[in-house]
DNA sequence: CAATAATCGAGACGGTACGTCGTGTCTTACA
DNA sequence: TGTAAGACACGACGTACCGTCTCGATTATTG
């Protein structure tokens, strides 16, 4: 989460409160619901965990930081279990993947975060260490058991980079998913999971032939 | 564009300055490729359009407006020559709107506008009229030509709904790019555009084949 | 009081309220009665007076020089009628003078400002031309009074400097009256006053000599 | 200085370090000589003694008590020696006085403390013990010393208050020399020094004369 | 051609949040 | 117990933007 996970207790001087990061962390996502990214101040974030301005800026380097962190923990409880099929894990994916973009926490901020990463290159880092590249596991998951099944070939032997396609899927669904609830607006509802998991799967050709 | 686009003289009084809307706009976008959308204020953007900030009150209601406004141009900048084939449709699409969004002034201030309109629901509809709607049309002329082509199946004709499927496209080509490139950070290369282009239009199974 | 008693109206813009300003310096002098100087707070002069901290900081650079403002016009109610005889002019402005020090908003603030300008030039300069020069008036005046009856000397007609001796007499006055109620810390009752007035007039052989 | 000027060697733990206490208080002069009382911490001194703030809070209630008890050295090295005749010994007061005030660590900090004192009743009683009272013994001295000279009249046997001539003695020349170097700003020169003497010792009228 | 009316530049206004700093208390580990 | 280090809650600081307002000065149409 912040800096070091590693136990170095700590050197000297009183260390800081576990209690304070929990705290903040959870002000930081019910303040997120009740008032969205534009109207959350640091101060009031403050104030609702508990504990001083200066405590939040010893940790945090301001609200962008903060909430890519109090985010980040929503993105690690996403699970995707075996389903028995390549089709079933693709849509349990994007359905999961879905519900956590309608929930207001991830709603109103991800993009504003996003928006600012692209002037602040440590903000830029963090998004990517604490959300994007943790969530890849999903997609490693869901392809290794395809490949088990047999739905997808293995990979070549000598192959450099399987990572370039998990890449581009993860793309993909992620870009897709956000794209469709937060830029379109319209409901990722049973219809559009299914075309788009056919798209991902059989191409544009199958997909344009379904109703 | 703003207000009025029916060109209704004026009332009374003397008139909005022509001059002054093109200085602001100009403005605008300079100051997002300088500083970027979240350092980007009224007053330096009327400052430096030589305008007082009464002036640009008058006009927009606020950052975000006026920022849409600014912005929309580059999208309409965009077009889709016939490369002769779907594939090469496709890719042509998918470079476009990655060059696009290389641009400074488009990739600061999309997704900030798109995170400001999740909570304010006339910004989300000046949004989509201005920038997304635009972009459709893409989509449904290189679909249309590959149609012609025999490339993809003819719309069946009770089929209530071709839009549908013209939405999804248009998510996932815009969704992944800008998750590409935003979000993951990754270049918008030909290796990823062949990759992407193979995926959509055969699927999983043969993308992930491919080296 | 601030910057120009000079006529230029202004040049541009919107011109500055002289209601803010009024409300300003009374709300300091009320806040100085309530809380003191070190509990008086910017905010707390602004929030009082209906009047946003810009505002305050457009005319004043700190709470030093606003209380010096604030205090001044207590200073220039000081009035001197003739009493009829040295003495009794003498008497009068030291009775005076020591009754302006027991006011809550001069005796909190007054040492303060004059610790602070200490180190701070501009601050000084204030003071002297706000506070101190004007005051000399009051020497002044009764020296004149004085002479006229002929209970003091005429300036010889060579002197280059009668400055120096209203200087002194100036500084003697404020300085022991300051001293007596704000560091001493005992009552200026009549008989502190006759005593010290005796010593004005007579010197120390006589002023020991009385009880 | 601080509490224990008994020398009860301690109780029971560690006792605390003498040379903290020397650290301290030379920090806290050296600190007000540098950057004045309003921009001294108590965190500055603490590290510039090589000092937690802890041990500092454990002995001094404050900054107010802490500069106080620093400064208060200075005022004990003054001395008044014997001159010979009244008038030397007025003079020799008034410069020494005027030079101690000339330090910058008395300078910034004498009318501060003072300033502070009028809302602090321990606070007052400290500079009272610590400062004002230790320095009314020149003038007891010098007026003993005159009065065995002849110079001045002995007191009345039935005087109830030789204490009050003191006093006022004390005020008029602490007061003048302070409003001198710090309000009106003028040097304590030769001939302000003469001036002021002989105004103290002969009155108004032979001051007035005088040039 | 004057009257009227909306616009213009400038900049002061009441607010709100910012991120920093100082205070005095506390919690560590060590001596 | 005292000590150095430093985290802590609190509250003021002075600054920056916001969006509105009040100025005097233009610049059009209307009467």
């Amino acid at each position: 989460m912040c800096a070091s996970a590693v136990p170095v207790p700590h050197r000297r001087g009183r260390p800081r409160s576990a209690a304070a990061d929990r705290a903040i962390l959870d002000a930081t996502r019910s303040a997120l619901v009740e008032v969205g990214w534009s109207r959350l101040t640091m101060s009031q974030v403050a104030s609702r965990a508990g504990v001083a301005k200066t405590t939040l800026y010893r940790r945090w380097a301001g609200k962008s930081e903060l909430v890519v962190d109090a985010v980040a923990v929503l993105f690690d409880e996403l699970e995707l279990p075996d389903r028995g099929s390549l089709r079933a894990d693709v849509e349990g994916v994007i359905v999961s993947f879905a519900a956590l973009l309608e929930r207001p926490e991830a709603k109103t901020s991800l993009m504003a975060v996003i928006a600012e990463s692209t002037y602040d290159e440590a903000l830029r880092a963090r998004v990517r260490e604490a959300i994007v590249e943790r969530q890849k596991r999903l997609v490693l998951d869901g392809r290794r058991r395809a490949q088990r099944r047999g739905e997808l070939p293995a990979d070549a032997p000598d192959s450099a980079e399987p990572e370039a396609i998990v890449d581009l899927i993860f793309d993909v669904i992620a870009g897709a998913v956000v794209h469709r609830s937060l830029v379109s607006g319209g409901p990722v509802d049973a219809g559009w999971v299914r075309g788009f998991t056919t798209l991902l799967l059989e191409g544009l050709g199958r997909a344009s032939a379904q109703p």
